[in-house]
DNA sequence: GTCCATGTTCTTTA
DNA sequence: CTAAAGAACATGGA
């Protein structure tokens, strides 16, 4: 569920009701989804106050005022929510971290059916930064010498994380609706205009998906519960078949990587349209 | 029973 | 050797 809108919201959702309150007390019901698996997290938690709250890529890192550090991956259908101690506990919630004042009884809880996410300790040391440059900061120079270097489609390129953090299937599939490039462009391939529209397509895509937080098709949720909106949004991404926003031609959809992608054969056609002299 | 799903990583192939 | 394609992971909904 989560890429970068989604990911930035729940990030900016849990600060006010976390960032200064101190661990009181964890519960790591399985221990698959730690990293390191042998690590005693319960006790390196307890005690510590969260200093901060950050996002990088798709990652939440929890800042603690030991310096320490570790983040949180959501998955596919990972959530990260701060309840009350007394709510039940709803299926496939694999930690619970109990947070000071006990009076206010106030609960951190990671729940992923799926399991692809995970806590990831990180500790002093810095974290690896086998992860791209952040997409609302990345300039057209840093993205082209990155796609240059792939003869991937342009969709695959942008999935990849090691070449820009934070996008995902959604995003990808929109950006590239609003920048009119078709998805199996070879990245080597794009040109300087179209790079230029691409990066710009990137951050427009993401700030508006931001301002709606973020998309829920069926799991998402904030840190408070609530659910984003920009899905009703949505130009392409699961509207195989529907008309096109701009032009009316049934939006197309292929499986790349085995990842549906949704786009509009007419306002992205393959090659650009020459200018007719 | 089948196919599909917002993600990442390991394995296989070219 | 490297890059790219494909399978695998776990669970549930249509």
């Amino acid at each position: 569920m989560p890429e970068l809108p989604e990911v930035q919201t729940v990030v900016t959702t849990l600060i006010p009701t976390v960032v200064g309150r101190r661990v009181t007390r964890v519960q790591l019901r399985r221990r698959d989804i730690l990293t390191p698996p042998h690590l005693d997290f319960a006790a390196t938690l307890r005690n510590r106050k969260v200093s901060d709250i950050t996002r990088r890529g798709k990652r939440i890192i929890f800042l603690l005022e030991s310096a320490e550090r570790f983040f949180i991956h959501l998955g596919m259908t990972g959530r990260l929510t701060v309840e009350r101690t007394d709510a039940p506990i709803q299926p496939h919630t694999h930690l619970l971290i109990d947070l000071s004042p006990a009076r206010e009884k106030l609960q951190l809880r990671f729940r992923d059916q799926r399991r692809f996410g995970g806590i990831f300790w990180i500790g002093r040391g810095r974290a690896d930064e086998n992860i791209g440059p952040e997409p609302l900061l990345i300039r057209p120079s840093q993205l082209s010498r990155r796609l240059l270097k792939t003869t991937r489609a342009i969709k695959t390129a942008l999935l990849d994380q090691t070449v820009i953090a934070g996008l995902g299937n959604i995003y990808v599939d929109e950006a590239l609706f609003a920048a009119r490039i078709h998805p199996l462009t070879r990245a080597c391939d794009i040109t300087p205009s179209q790079l230029s529209r691409l990066c710009r397509a990137i951050k427009l895509t993401l700030r508006r998906a931001l301002r709606h937080r973020g998309s829920t098709l069926r799991d998402y949720v904030d840190a408070n519960g609530s659910t984003g909106r920009f899905q009703n949004l949505h130009r392409v991404y699961d509207r195989a078949a529907h008309p096109c926003h701009t032009c009316k031609t049934p939006i197309a959809r292929l499986v790349l990587g085995g990842r549906s992608t949704h786009f509009c054969p007419r306002c992205q056609p393959r090659r650009q349209s020459r200018r007719i002299l």
